[in-house]
RNA sequence: GCGCCCGUAGCUCAAUGGAUAGAGCACGCGCCUUCUAAGCGCGUGGUUGCAGGUUCGAGUCCUGCCGGGCGCACCA
C-alpha cells in the first residue's frame, strides 16, 4: 500500500539489471538505496538517492550511475519524466492515471487504508499510564495515556500484535501511606474529629469517599484496633477503590488496557526470587557498597553493603540495589520481575511510556531486560515531558479537592476527550506541551483539533449536499472507486491525491519511530490542502465539487472528497479521536 | 559533579542523513449573492545556541563548550 516501497523494489530491480549488463559492478550493497518524496514538489513526485550512495562502492561518479538508471526508468509506464538533478538525485514524475488508480485503491481499502504488514504479527507489549493507585489520574498521566494508546493503535495498524498493559504499583510504602490516609478518612466518616491531615499522608478529598465506603461496608470494625490488624485489609480496599477510579478516568478518555499486572501478586508469587535466582546463576548479583553521588551527597547518606544487580555490565552507569534497608524488594527488583513476566508471555519487544521524571530509570531497566532475556528482549522507553496547563495564557491553579493537582477528569469533563487526545499528540512526546483550556476549544484556524475536524465535517457536508441534489450518485467508497477518475485534472485535485497517497508512508514512519505526533501534523496538512481546494470552488464555480450538469465529473470529485474524509477518519481513529460529521 | 532530554523565524513548534530548513500565531495586503469565510490566497521574517569532526551531503550522527529542564542508594 505504501507506493514508495513498491517503487523502491522496481528501482532495485533496474539496478540489478544494470549490474547484469555490466554498466554497474556486481555485488553492490543496496540497503541504503531509498525512494522518497522530494522536499520540493518542483523536483517531481518521487526521488531516489541510489546514484549517490552507490557512487563510492562502485567507484563511479554519481552521474555515471544516475544517467543509465534514469534511462531505464523512463521506459516504465507510470513514469512520465525522469531526470538527474542536484548532486545525483534521480527525480521522477508519475503519470496522472497512476494517481487516479491510487485514489481508487484508497477508496476500496476503506478502513484498511494505511494499514500494512510491516509488523508481520510480531507481538509488542506497550505498558502505559501505570500510575500508582494513590490518587486520581492527573493531566500528566493523560499525556502518557494518550501517547501509549496512540502508539498501540499505530503499531496495530502496521501489523503488530499489540498488548496494552497497566502495571499496578500496589506494593511498597506508598500504598501503605494510602491505607493510613484512607483509615483516617474512615474514622472521619465514623464521626471522629480528625483535624489537619498529618504531614506525610495524602490530603486529597477523594479519600473521603473511600473512607465512607469502608465505613458503610465494615462499620466500626477497624476503628479501635491496632494498625497491624487493619492495614492489610484497608490497603486492599483502598487500592481496589482507587483502581476503579483510575479505570473510570481511563474510560472517560476511551483508553482500555488489555492486561493489568499487580506488583503485589507478582511479588507474592515469588517472581522476584526467581529473577534473583536467574541473575545469581549468571553471576550478576553481589553484595557491595555504592559510592554516594558526587556533588549531591544526601544528608542521611550512610555507607553500607547492599544487594546489587550488575547493571553496569549492560550499559547502566552504576550497579543498582534490589533490596531496601529493611530487606524488602526495591521497586526496581519487582519491575524486573514484571518485565521478565512480559517477556515470558511472548513479548520480546516492549515499550514503556513514562513521565520525564523517570528518565533516570531508563538505563537500568534496559540493562535489566538485556540481562534477563540474554539480549533477546528489547525495551524502548518513550518519555513524556511536562504538560503546562493554561487558561487564556495563565497557569491554571491547582484544585484543593483533588489534592493539589489538576486531574485528568477535570480536563476531560471541561473540553472533551477528543480534544485532550488530539492536543496531547501535537508535540513530540519528549518536548514540553502547553495545553490552554480556552484555546483548545476555540473554533478557529489556530486550533488544530478544530481545523482537522472542520475539514472532515466539510467533506461530510459536501456528501450530504450531493445526496440531496444528485441522489442518483452512490456515495460509498467502493462505488466511488468506480468513478471516471481521469476527470480529475486540476493540479490542486491531483495535488490532494498525492498528499493522501502519502498516508501509508506516514503511518509506517510514525510507527517505526514511535512518534504518533506525526499523525496529527499529517492530518493538519491534509486538512489545509482540502480547505484550499474547497475555497477554490468559491472563486471559480467550475471547480466546485458538485456539478449538476456533469454527473461524471461530480462523481470523480466526490471520490476525492470521500478519499479525503476516509484518510482523516483513518488518522483520527488511530489517535482515538472520534471524527465529527457536523460542527454546528 | 554525573546521566538523560531539549536548544530551529519575534512567539509556539515541524523537518526516516538529502536538494533553496517548513507550518501556525503575530505583522502587512487581498478574497464572503456560492457545497459551513469557524475558511482561503499573497507578502515580510533564519549564521538551525557556539566551535570542531565524520560524510558525496549534517538542523539531524560524533566530540567539546554555552544555556534551559528532569533525575541522581535504601521512593515509586
Amino acid at each position: 500500500m505504501n507506493f514508495y516501497t513498491a517503487f523502491r523494489d522496481r528501482i532495485v530491480r533496474e539496478l540489478a539489471a544494470l549490474q547484469d549488463a555490466g554498466t554497474l559492478p556486481g555485488g553492490l550493497e543496496l540497503a541504503n538505496v531509498k525512494v522518497e518524496p522530494p522536499r520540493d514538489p518542483a523536483h517531481g513526485d518521487i526521488a531516489t538517492n541510489a546514484a549517490m550512495v552507490l557512487a563510492k562502492p562502485a567507484g563511479m561518479k554519481p552521474r555515471e550511475i544516475a544517467e543509465p538508471l534514469a534511462e531505464r526508468l523512463r521506459a516504465l509506464d507510470e513514469i512520465t519524466a525522469c531526470e538527474v538533478a542536484g548532486p545525483g538525485f534521480v527525480n521522477m514524475r508519475l503519470a496522472t492515471p497512476f494517481w487516479a488508480e491510487l485514489l481508487a485503491r484508497l477508496l476500496q481499502a476503506g478502513r484498511d487504508w494505511g494499514a500494512s504488514d510491516l509488523g508481520q504479527g510480531t507481538p509488542v507489549n506497550i505498558e502505559y499510564v501505570s500510575a500508582n493507585p494513590t490518587g486520581p489520574l492527573t493531566v500528566g498521566h493523560a499525556r502518557g495515556a494518550v501517547v501509549g494508546d496512540a502508539l498501540a493503535g499505530l503499531l496495530s495498524k502496521v501489523g503488530y500484535d499489540v498488548c496494552r498493559e497497566y502495571y499496578v504499583n500496589d506494593a511498597g510504602g506508598q500504598v501503605d501511606t494510602l491505607a493510613r490516609s484512607a483509615h483516617l478518612r474512615y474514622r472521619e466518616a465514623l464521626g471522629e474529629q480528625i483535624g489537619q491531615i498529618p504531614e506525610g499522608l495524602y490530603p486529597g478529598d477523594y479519600l473521603k469517599d473511600v473512607g465512607r465506603a469502608l465505613a458503610e461496608r465494615d462499620g466500626a470494625k477497624w476503628q479501635a484496633v491496632d494498625e497491624s490488624a487493619w492495614l492489610p485489609e484497608v490497603r486492599r480496599f483502598a487500592i481496589d477503590q482507587l483502581m476503579a477510579l483510575v479505570r473510570e478516568d481511563l474510560a472517560a478518555m476511551g483508553v482500555q488496557h488489555d492486561v493489568f499486572t499487580s506488583e503485589r501478586e507478582l511479588t507474592q508469587a515469588g517472581a522476584v526470587e526467581e529473577v534473583l535466582g536467574y541473575l545469581e546463576a549468571r553471576g550478576l548479583i553481589y553484595t557491595g557498597v555504592l559510592e554516594p553521588p558526587k556533588g549531591k551527597k544526601p544528608e542521611d547518606w550512610e555507607e553500607r553493603p547492599q544487594t546489587l544487580f550488575k547493571a553496569s555490565a549492560f550499559g547502566d552507569d552504576v550497579d543498582r540495589p534490589i533490596r531496601k534497608h529493611d530487606g524488602s524488594w526495591t521497586y526496581f527488583a519487582a519491575d524486573m520481575a514484571n518485565h521478565l513476566a512480559k517477556y515470558r508471555r511472548g513479548y520480546a519487544r516492549m515499550i514503556n511510556v513514562w513521565g520525564a521524571d523517570h528518565g533516570g530509570y531508563v538505563k537500568r531497566m534496559q540493562a535489566a531486560v538485556k540481562a534477563l532475556t540474554d539480549g533477546e528482549g528489547h525495551l524502548h522507553v518513550a518519555l513524556c515531558q511536562l504538560v503546562k496547563l493554561l487558561r487564556a495564557g495563565e497557569p491554571v491553579k491547582m484544585s484543593k479537592r483533588s489534592g493539589n493537582f489538576v486531574t485528568l477528569r477535570e480536563v476531560v469533563d471541561e473540553v472533551g476527550k477528543d480534544v485532550v487526545r488530539f492536543i496531547m499528540l501535537t508535540r513530540k512526546n519528549d518536548a514540553q506541551l502547553e495545553f490552554d483550556l480556552e484555546k483548545v476549544v476555540e473554533q478557529s484556524k489556530d486550533n488544530p483539533v478544530f481545523y482537522v475536524q472542520y475539514a472532515h465535517a466539510r467533506c461530510h457536508s459536501v456528501l450530504r449536499h450531493a445526496e440531496a441534489e444528485m441522489p442518483e450518485i452512490a456515495l460509498d467508497g467502493t462505488a466511488l472507486a468506480q468513478a471516471r477518475l481521469s476527470r480529475l485534472t486540476d493540479s490542486e485535485e491531483i495535488g490532494l491525491i498525492k498528499y493522501l497517497a502519502g498516508w501509508p508512508r506516514t503511518v509506517e514512519g510514525a510507527a517505526e519511530a514511535y512518534e504518533p505526533h506525526r499523525l496529527a501534523f499529517y492530518l493538519h496538512d491534509v486538512a489545509a490542502a482540502f480547505h484550499g481546494l474547497w475555497t477554490k470552488g468559491k472563486d471559480d464555480a467550475a471547480l466546485r465539487f458538485l456539478q449538476p450538469d456533469d454527473p461524471e465529473l461530480t462523481r470523480a470529485r466526490l471520490a476525492l472528497v470521500r478519499g479525503t474524509q476516509q484518510t482523516i477518519a483513518s488518522g483520527l481513529e488511530i489517535m482515538g479521536v472520534d471524527p465529527l460529521e457536523e460542527l454546528r
